[in-house]
DNA sequence: AAGGAAAAACATGCATGTATGTTTGTTTAT
DNA sequence: ATAAACAAACATACATGCATGTTTTTCCTT
């Protein structure tokens, strides 16, 4: 019944032995979770209902609960894979470069990729559905720590001031990913962008404590 | 059958004669708009049915319908009330006072509100319900229009430079909101809420023209 | 003023559509 | 031939709209 799905986390067997059909399982599993994540960003995601996932990965519903046993599971892999995915994404960009202008261009380009609209939607969905929450946020958690532990590597020299350093990263992540908020339900004139972009970064060189 | 719906509005009649059921109906269709408020702040819209509405308000179903002819009916008439409490109640605060700590906190404080909350999970429902996008879109336009105009009066001195005065408007709504929607996911530190408050009257400060 | 017709408010029940999970059947690979 | 991948059929649950029935208020007639 539900053994294989508790047996194997989603990537391939250690086993060498099985190739073909492991091999073949986790990219169905892999179209399956991209199947949902595409779902959300185009339909919502309380219309991201199994047959349109099954419909989206070219699968059939009993394929898919063949591998995910339930939707609840699907969704919930496909929470785990966003959120790595969004880390990896973070780690990349802060290796590019060393200051504040770098760190908010990053991240609002981060914010427009189709991760952020997902997560965006799960997060909102998160707050009346206990059983997301339980899911979703421990990792929420833990992005605002990588985030700021990226962002201490980056600004070195801003150690000595903790507390606004805080401010500052809490300000970044409020006014990037408002604006991202914004511009999803179009309450947000486009040609702003750019110049609240450039006052986050001036706002952020101010809070700097030496010479930026 | 449904001739009634048409033509009267949701307010009582100027007609004075038949005051007794236009009122209790009246009555009854609020507390039916108060209801899917409710719903959808504690269930999300999603899970805002309409046996959850009929309960909340004390209703059957077949009683709700009665006055609202079908789900999608009521739903608009909700967003419509909630689009002029979130004028009014804006326009009450322009009233009080006239610097960015007023405007701010002010806003800050309705954006607290469950009305708020509704508009948002709206806003982000319209995102992929076309239906509801062309009933919000064009409040989301009017409120913005009405936030400028407001706002245009609480601080004449600004008229000299309309582009910084824009860009305050934006980083103000930008900010505010962010901030509420981040608070409603839980990926907002409370004690960041106030130091992140003043740093954007402080900022507003700075963009005017003359001395504040 | 009183009694009955008309209408509106409200409740109950039914038919339809769709999402979900389970079960059974078929193909494909080892 | 055995087990997995895949497909299809089935059963349950629930939301929606509509159609029918009941009570209360209003209006008209005598």
């Amino acid at each position: 019944m539900a053994t294989t799905m508790n047996r194997m986390a989603g990537t391939a067997r250690a086993d060498a032995t099985q190739t073909q059909q492991s091999l073949k399982s986790a990219q169905t599993r892999a179209r399956l979770v991209d199947a949902v994540i595409r779902c959300i960003v185009k339909y919502g995601y309380n219309k991201t209902t199994t047959p349109r996932i099954a419909e989206e990965a070219g699968l059939s519903r009993g394929a898919m609960l063949h591998h995910f046993e339930n939707g609840t599971a699907l969704i919930k892999t496909t929470i785990i894979e966003l959120h790595e995915k969004r880390l990896r994404a973070f780690r990349r960009a802060s290796d590019s470069g060393h200051d504040p202008t770098h760190l908010v261009q990053a991240y609002w380009r981060q914010v427009q990729k189709p991760g952020f609209i997902a997560f965006h939607e799960l997060a909102l969905a998160a707050r009346t559905d206990p059983d997301l929450a339980k899911i979703l946020h421990p990792l929420q958690v833990e992005f605002r720590e990588r985030f700021h532990q990226e962002a201490v590597e980056m600004f070195p020299e801003w150690r000595a001031d903790p507390k606004s350093f805080d401010r500052a990263m809490t300000l970044s992540q409020v006014v990037i990913e408002g604006m991202a908020s914004s511009k999803l339900t179009g309450s947000l004139d486009e040609a702003m962008i750019e110049p609240m972009l450039t006052m986050l970064e001036d706002q952020i060189r101010t809070m700097k404590p030496k010479g930026g």
